[in-house]
Parts: structure tokens; sequence; C-alpha cells
DNA sequence: CTTTCTCTAAAGTGCACTGTGGCCAGTGC
């Protein structure tokens, strides 16, 4: 039993009373609670087991009771009982998008529906159609939803994945036979999905590192497992490939295996006309090619055999990388040490789990010389936003903050909501007071590209919007973007000198990758942002700074590698004359 | 189910959008 397995308990009660139309704010109560239980500051197990919960706001007596049971005998026979009344693959129907409670308990009562497999059947066979409440377009939609949930059938977010390649590759590193380890793949051309993750290793021993792996504990299932290549499926449904090679095919194969496929491509067809052949594990001389082959003992010595200068891995998309080496023009690219601050930080005031002074004591703690507050404002009601009154009264709060405190400084800033049509959520007289403001759409994704470009186009051109933040609206693996142009858009930024966000969340790093050599080459500015709820949110920077040098942005894109002194100075300056 | 300056009773995030079924219900933010 741990906190994560406390909170997932009363989640899961909550679907079941969704489930069985029980009143919504008993549903609510356990949602919240769950969300209490992952944020609490202490050791909310023992708190459990020593049935010491009292005083917890939001957690009652019937929660504490069935926390207290939890944590005691991890278990809880109450969820148990009301787990019994439905198949346990229905639950997997509320990850289809459009579909909820009410209607997969109809699907279920009345035709028996209990998995997404017969929910495709019963779409297809016309039956859904027929049923109360539902029609020929809801069975068109729901079939839509299927199929967009297959096309991820397993894809991971690179976010999500992390901390586990990162746990993996030390564990590699750390056996004896092991000389040298990577993670090669797209995981190190720093891709925001992936398929797989592929390790390659170094070592006189091979077999015993394909044999190390396939017994490591997160192992499900080994797909197969031989000399010098071993493929296993984690316990959530990750594959892991590794490949085990000598210390002199080491770079080759590191080279070879970070790809991408086009890249590779690119670099043999050069090896060629050297008369030199190319493959994963060395060159080899051609017929045309006289005397000795290049020495080889990293990566870089096989670009510096074919000409051409070390290609950073996240770069090798041949969009551009062979040109910029050539001309000497590859981007020095941003490092997280770079960052001096951050924008779009939410706190207690709307939907932010942390106070104003918690945020500022991470930031501090994390040697940021800056920190931007920027709240959500009154339309994103779901989010608590703050209305005018609220917001006036936070920038003094910040104000105040400043003067009585020495460290990190606090700049008063809003996520205001960009309205349905381009209006901003506040009025110019209270924007002109904020030291900064993130615009961001929340509402009505559904315009047509015409309508959403103007409506952001208008929200740019606005004198006291200095960025916009997650421009698509895109959920990785969950929601796709809203119809833009973003060639207009990134043209408007230029002109407006609006500053574009790379929204750091894992879930969205938004803008993608592919738009920022656009929009760099045009002089539009980046603000690498965390859009933290949560103070380890800053950690969220880290694979902003992955996508950003994916993007190819340096440095001098970066706004908030600007320090202190400078970003005052910038943000002082009226809009028109901030981009030089 | 929890909270509460109406505290053994009542109130508890609001709105836009979609599709269906007749001016509403469910979903998602």
């Amino acid at each position: 039993m741990n906190r994560e397995k406390l909170a997932q308990s009363l989640d899961d009660i909550a679907l079941l009373l969704e489930l069985k139309g029980e009143n919504p704010f008993k549903t609510r109560a356990y949602k919240t609670g769950a969300e209490i239980i992952r944020n609490y500051d202490g050791d909310i197990l023992s708190l459990a087991q020593a049935e010491e919960l009292d005083g917890i706001k939001g957690i009652g007596k019937a929660l504490q009771e069935k926390l207290t049971t939890l944590a005691q005998t991890g278990e809880l026979p109450y969820l148990k009982e009301l787990k019994g009344e439905f198949p346990p693959s229905l639950f997997e129907l509320f990850t289809l998008s459009g579909l909820g409670p009410k209607k997969i308990k109809a699907l279920y009562d009345e035709l028996k529906v209990s998995s997404i497999a017969q929910l495709e059947t019963a779409c297809h066979n016309g039956s859904v159609a027929e049923l109360k409440g539902f029609g020929s377009k809801s069975a068109e939609k729901i079939l839509k939803a299927i199929e967009y949930k297959k096309s991820f059938l397993g894809l991971f977010r690179t976010g999500d994945v992390m901390a586990l390649a990162q746990t993996l590759l030390e564990r590699l590193r750390s056996h004896p036979s092991c000389l040298m380890a990577e993670i090669a793949g797209s995981y190190r051309r720093n891709k925001e999905i992936l398929h797989d993750l592929d390790f390659l290793v170094a070592t006189r021993a091979p077999s015993e590192m394909t044999d190390f792996l396939s017994r490591f504990e997160e192992v499900d299932q080994v797909l197969s497992c031989g000399e010098t290549k071993a493929s296993v499926i984690l316990e959530n449904g990750l594959q892991i490939d590794l490949r085990a090679v000598s210390v002199k095919e080491y770079p080759f194969a590191l080279q070879y295996f970070s790809g991408s496929k086009e890249h590779n491509v690119e670099l043999r067809h050069r090896a060629l006309k050297q008369g030199l052949s190319l493959n994963e594990y060395g060159f080899s001389a051609q017929e045309a090619h006289s005397g000795a082959l290049p020495i080889v003992e990293t990566e870089a010595d096989i670009y510096r055999a074919l000409r051409l200068p070390w290609i950073p891995p996240e770069l090798r998309e041949n969009r551009g990388e062979y040109e910029a080496a050539e001309e000497g023009t590859l981007p020095h690219l941003i490092q997280l040490d770079h960052l001096r601050g951050c924008f779009h930080n939410h706190t207690t005031a709307s939907d932010g789990q942390h106070s104003l002074e918690e945020m500022y004591e991470e930031a501090e703690s994390l040697g940021m010389e800056y920190l931007g507050i920027s709240d959500h404002s009154h339309s994103s009601f779901q989010a608590n936003g703050l209305n005018a009154e609220r917001l006036q009264s936070q920038i003094e709060e910040i104000q105040h903050f400043n003067h009585s405190h020495d460290g990190c400084h606090l700049f008063a800033g809003s996520e205001v909501d960009i309205l349905k049509n381009g209006s901003l959520d506040y009025n110019d007289e209270l924007l002109s007071q904020l030291d900064y403001c993130v615009a961001s759409v929340h509402q009505a994704f559904s315009l047509s590209e015409k309508e959403m470009t103007a409506r952001i186009i208008k929200a740019m051109e606005n004198p006291h919007v200095t960025m916009i933040g997650h421009l698509t609206g895109r959920l990785l693996l969950k929601r796709e973007p809203y119809a833009l142009n973003i060639p207009k858009i990134i043209d408007c930024a230029a002109e407006t000198h609006t500053v574009i966000e790379l929204n750091c969340n894992p879930r969205r790093l938004d803008m993608d990758w592919r738009w920022w050599k656009t929009a760099k080459d045009k002089g539009v500015q980046c603000s690498i942002n965390p859009d933290a709820h949560h103070r380890d949110h800053f950690q969220f920077l880290a694979l902003g700074v992955r996508v950003a040098r994916k993007g190819w942005l340096e440095k001098k894109d970066i706004l908030n590698s600007l320090n202190l002194n400078e970003i005052k100075d910038f943000l002082s300056l009226p809009k028109e004359k901030r981009f030089h």
C-alpha cells in the first residue's frame, strides 16, 4: 500500500458511483479526496494507519474510515463490492472521448455492451443508433473515437517514460560487464512520442547483458533473447530493445540506431560518394577507395570522416541539418542551465496546488532569478479563474511580496482566456497593470481554421499580450490540436512581437517542435514554460528544453534565458520595440 | 460525501457544444 494506491482506490470508487448514477456531490467528494491524498504534505499513509486523519479539509468521516481500512489491511470490502457489480472490461469505455458514465451505463444496461470490441460491433450493426438518446451521429462519433484510440495503441509520451528510461539505463550501466551504454532511437532524438526504447551497450560479454535485461523485474514478456539482441515488453506495455556490441562497433551502432532513417540514408549516400560503405558495424572500402579506413573511436569520428561536424542527435531528421553542417551554421542548442526563470505558473488562487509563497520557495531553491505568476482568468470557471477584483488584489499581494523578499523576483501576470471572438477576458485597463500576460484558448475549440486563426491573431494584436500559451491546445495521444493556420500565426507573432510559449507539460509540448525553426528564422521569441500547477512541475522544464533543442532553438531565441535585469527591460518596452 | 458566520439543513464550479428529440441531457473544459 502506498499513497498512490490510496488515491487510486478513491478514484475507482468515484468512477463506480458515477456509473451507478449516485449523487454527483458524493462522487465529487471521492474525486476531491483522491487529489487531497496525492498532494498532502506529509506521510498520509502513516496517518491513515494510525487513524489520525482528523482535521484534513475534504476528508470527512466516511473517507477517513475507508482510508484507514485500506492503510491497515490493504483492502477495502466496500470497493470490492462495488467492483463486483460491473464487468472489469467495462472501464475501458471511459477512455473513449465523448463517452461518460450515463452513456456507458445505457450501453451496458440496454445492449449488454461491456468492452470496446463489443461497442464497435454494436455501432456497426446499428443497435447503438436505435438506442434512446443515441442516433446515427452518435454511433459514428463513437467509431471515430475507437479509431483514434487504436491509432495510439502501443505509443507512449516521452515525458511519461523518461524517469523509467533513466532508471533502466543506470541499471544496465551498473552491470560489471557493461562498458558503455546509451538509449538510442527516437528517445535520443528527443521525439515527443515513442513506441519503444532502444538500448545499446558496449561489452565483451553480450549474452550476459541480454540475459540481464530479460530478468528485469519490470519485464512482463520476453519476445526474444539471443546472443546480442533482446526484446522485452514491460508490464506498462512499453517495448524495450537491447543491442549488445563490441567497443569497436559501438560508435557505429550508436549512430545507426539513433536514426532517423532519413538522416541515415543521407549519411550512407555521402559515405558512398567518398568510396566508403557505412553500416551499423563500421566502414568498409568500396573498390574505388584506396588507402586506410578512417579511425573511429567516437560517433563524432564518423561524421568527421565524412567531412562533417558532429550533428546533435535531436537534429537528425534530414530537415536541413546537413546543409547547416556544411555551411557551419549548426545551432548552439539551448541548455537547461541557460534558463533563469519562467512564466506561466499557477497558484491556489486558481487551480494550482501550492500557494504563492510555496511556489516562490520552490523556484528560489531551484536557483531561479524570477517567477511569473499567471493564474486563470474568470471565464475559466472550472479552474477557479480570478475575477477582476481578485486579480487586482493578487497584483498588490505580489508587489508587497517583492518588497519583503530578497530572493527570486515575482512578476504579476495572468493566463487570460482568449474568448470566442478573440477579445480577452479582462479589459485593457486591468491588463495594463500586469507585468506580463499569457493569452490562451480554453473554450470553444471547434471553430473553423479561419475563425480560430483570426481569433488568436486578434489576441496577439493586443498590446498587453506578451505571449500565447499552448498554441494549438493539443493533448498528446488524447486530443487533436484545434484547427489553426500556424504559418499565419507565426507571421503575426513576428509582426506584433508576440512571444510564443513552448508549454512543457508532458501532455502538451505545444507549440510542436516542427514549427520552431520557422518561427526562429522569422525572429519570433520562445518562452519555455512549465505551466506549473504543482511545485514539482518545474521539473517539466527539462523536457521542454529537449523539445526546444529539437526545434533548433538557441539561447538567443529563448525569452527566459534573459537574466532578471534584461527581462525587466524587455517587459518595460512597448511591444513594437521588443524583438530586434 | 463534506462543509458550514442559516451548522440535527442546505448547498455544493458554470458554460458551450453536440446530438437527439421535441425546447433537453450528457460531456468536457
